[in-house]
This record gives structure tokens, sequence and C-alpha cells, in this order.
DNA sequence: GCATTTTTGCTTCCTTGTCAACAAAATAAT
DNA sequence: ATTATTTTGTTGACAAGGAAGCAAAAATGC
């Protein structure tokens, strides 16, 4: 194996395992609340105006899964959705008080987990940070024309 | 957002690109395997005596689902099982004929991807690579670490 | 040697997400 | 203006994967 498959597959276990420990945690501290329906409750609180479709775009997923998630969420109470008077078409999403007590403790728990992790990232030095950012940018930027290629 | 999460939010960004484009590439040149087949089928073809658990330990998967999906394998022909003679309880895989052409063609379409991906990887420089590569390895242990702690 | 615990694999039920078809509103084209 | 196209969101059928419970084999403990 070449070091640039060690790079992608190192990069998605390395996630994996975030995903792992992350799920445990939540589970914990916000009962009822899947990872899935805090990630949205994350977007949602820091983005104005949400939607369908920013939200599924946000998440690689469809929008009719996330159609079904955020009606899950207003059932619930965690989300309400609102229109603008001059558009009938798009609807958008806000926290409600019930959510915005959600958000706070998914907040707490960030940053827990940056705590968690602050042994390995003070390792890090800055140009290290700087050099995996700009592979990062570089290697999105040329998929976004790959994937544009195909329609 | 810092930098911590730059990196990390980036990669997951770049992941989700590669897995929606390979599975456009899949479906064209793989016809009838899903990507989760596929990997399977990789994963069986590389390493001799796998088994459910392997598989899904490797794959971040329960047991169950491997065990329903190596069973469509199996039916589809992709694969076989086997047993030694001295161990009555766990059971082995390897790709038959046909599950070999699957293999050789996806290693074409590895190739092929990293053709693609080529003109991105060749701008890193080695020690890019290696502090990369230091950083994934530092981070998987720390995470590794942590995981063992909740059982 | 026998009892207990762990490992391995399978099955059933349930949740989550995709896909495809659709309707309604907004935008573009002519 | 009115027709065609695109955007936005929803639904129902389906497939993939997780959780829990189970059985058989193997490993461990005494």
């Amino acid at each position: 194996m070449n070091k640039e498959e060690q790079v992608i597959m190192g990069f998605r276990d390395l996630l994996n395992k975030m995903v792992l420990l992350n799920k445990f945690k939540m589970e914990d501290s916000l009962k009822g609340y899947k990872p899935s329906e805090v990630h949205c409750i994350e977007y949602i609180g820091r983005n104005v105006d949400s939607n369908v479709v920013k939200l599924a775009e946000s998440f690689y997923m469809t929008t009719g899964a996330i159609s079904k998630l955020t009606k899950k969420l207003i059932k619930k109470g965690t989300i309400e959705s609102y229109r603008k008077p001059d558009n009938k078409k798009e609807i958008y999403f806000r926290l409600t008080d019930q959510g915005k007590v959600i958000y706070k403790i998914h907040e707490e728990l960030h940053k827990e987990f940056q705590e968690r992790d602050k042994s390995v990232f003070e390792q890090v030095t800055e140009e290290q940070f700087d050099s995996m950012l700009s592979f990062v940018e570089k290697y999105s930027r040329h998929l976004d024309a790959e994937i544009k290629k195909l329609g």
C-alpha cells in the first residue's frame, strides 16, 4: 500500500473511530437523540434559514431523508418550520427553546471532545496544520471538478 | 472554526465526495455489485482466511450485517465459505473464479482513480505525506485508548 | 474433568436512508 | 403571456445496517 492510500484509509479509519466514540458519549448525555438528529440540530442552530435542500447538500444525503428527519424533529418539538411572506415554496427551520437546550448540551460535549484530544493536537505545528489544510482544499476542489463532469 | 475542526471536517467532506464519485463509477463498470459488496470482495481477495468477525471489525460494522452480506455474495456465486478440519466454529471465505474477476475489475478501477487524482498527489512532498501519516497514527492510537476505556 | 465465560455466527425486528414518482411553486424561454 | 424547465419538498416501496437474543463451539478457570 502506497502513501496516498495510507493517508486516505488512515483518515477513514480515524473518522470511523470518532463516530463510534461520539455515539457512545452522545447516548450518555443526549439520551433520546440519535447522532443524525444532533447533527441536524447543530446545523440548524448555526445557519439561519436552513431548509431541506441545504441540509441535504451539507450532509451528502437525499432530500427525502432530510424531509423525514426534520419531520421527526418537529414532532419531538426540537425544531419548528417557518415561511417567508413572499415565498410560498421554501420552508425554513429554526430551533425551539427545547432545541436550543440540546444545541447547548451538544456544544459542551464538543468542547469535551476537544479537551479529550488536546494532547494530540498540541503536537501538531502550525505548518503541519496549514499543510494538511492546503492538501484537503486542493483535493476537494479536484473532486468537485470530477463530480461536475458526471452531471 | 479552528484549524483542528477544519482538518477533520475537511477530510470528512473529502471522503464523502469520494464515496459519491466511486459509487457512480462502480455502477458503471461493476453493474450488479454495490459498493459494500465490492468492498467486501476486495477485503476477502486481499486477506487469507477472512471471516465474519474480521470483516466486521475492519468495516466498523456489526457481525450481523456482515453475515447477511456474505450470504448474499455466496448466493451470487462471488465468494465461497470453507472450514478447517480442526475447527468446527469458524467459517472462512475465499473468492470464487467469478469473484476474482470482480476483484480484477475493481483493481483496474482503483488504478483509474489513482490516475484521476495523480495531479493532486504529485504536488504533495514526501515530508507532507510523512507528516500527515504521523498525525493519523498518533490520533488513531489516542482514540483506540479512549475506545478501550469504554469497554 | 467439569463448569463458566468468551467467541463466532445467525436470525428477527426495527430504524434509517435511497430511489422513484409526484405535486406545487418559482424561474426561464419564447 | 403562456409554456417549458427547474427547484423544493413529500411520500411509499424497498434495501442496508444495527440491536438484541440465541445456539454452538472454543477457551478459560477451578
